[in-house]
DNA sequence: CCGGACTCCTGGGTGC
DNA sequence: TGCACCCAGGAGTCCG
């Protein structure tokens, strides 16, 4: 589900109501993620969240008893509720804070993870290799263009690799690449320096405007409140083959490529 | 190093 | 109503 726009509407929602506060309590109903949730992680009881902070789709909690890692997976969601909110199935965790209100952590398909973060999270295996940040000043074309050299798959599959840039998943690489132009099958190291400053910019603009409308809902995507997030209604092509190409009007196409997904128009892409 | 296949898991939608 | 089947927003791991 949740791609950076969703991770970074979800992180902004739910700081204010966590730094700073202290943990009461720590729950784990279902220990069974993508690794083991910490047997230890109630230690955190007694302890106060200092920040809340994001790299690439993984949300850093950093506090004095220890940092943790958070990733949402395909179905993962972090939401803030009252202490005597109903439990639901695959509300898996409960942070419940001084202010009585409960961080919660729901995951259908437990692709997500919660684990401490070591001394310095940013080193941490899962961390250390990823790419950089689409919205910060380390991403640009160029940066793309000298990744990309060479090879010989898709650009829609090496612009998903978090090791080229971070963030961008299944619905906004196909968004992004619908804007810039290119054609999601084309070989990744035959597009020229000039069309991934352009690819470069239209990730930060997709990202960016992801961000302004809390993101991408398509079932059930919901931000610390519980709401979803209304950028689905802006999808130019993600899920909608057959439908008019905004730009030409040539239907939409969909095809799977590198086992994911992937809809674009073949005229206005190449 | 690269690319593709496979894997973890549950649930929604569809078609019979 | 039941059931088989396909598909899903991620990404680590393994293998050639």
């Amino acid at each position: 589900m949740p791609e950076l726009p969703e991770v970074e509407t979800t992180r902004r929602g739910i700081a204010p109501h966590l730094e700073q506060q202290r943990i009461e309590r720590v729950t784990v109903r279902q220990p069974r993620l993508r690794y083991p949730v910490p047997a230890d992680f109630d230690r955190l009881a007694g302890a106060t969240i200092d920040a809340v902070k994001r790299r690439g789709k993984y949300l850093i909690f950093k506090s004095a008893a220890g940092d943790w890692l958070c990733h949402l997976g395909m179905s993962g969601s972090l939401r803030l509720v009252g202490g005597g909110e109903p439990l639901k199935k695959h509300d898996h965790i409960d942070i419940a804070l001084a202010s009585g209100r409960h961080l919660r952590y729901h995951d259908p398909r437990r692709f997500g993870l919660v684990l401490w973060a070591g001394e310095e999270p940013l080193d941490h295996p899962l961390l250390v290799k990823l790419g950089p940040e689409p919205l910060g000043d380390a991403f640009s074309g160029d940066d793309l263009y000298r990744r990309s050299r060479g090879r010989k798959g898709a650009v829609k599959a090496f612009l998903m690799d978090s090791a080229t840039v971070v963030g961008v998943g299944n619905i906004y690489a196909s968004e992004s690449l619908f804007l810039a132009g290119i054609h999601p099958s084309r070989p990744a190291g035959r597009i020229s320096a000039e069309r991934y400053r352009r690819l470069a910019e239209c990730v930060r603009q997709v990202l960016g405007e992801a961000i302004e409308q809390g993101g991408t809902t398509l079932r059930d995507f919901v931000n610390g409140d519980g709401q979803p997030g209304y950028f689905a209604q802006r999808l130019r092509v993600y899920g909608r083959a057959g439908q008019a190409c905004p730009g030409c009007g040539e239907a939409i196409r969909q095809r799977v490529i590198g086992q994911r997904a992937s809809y674009f128009c073949p005229l206005c892409q190449r």
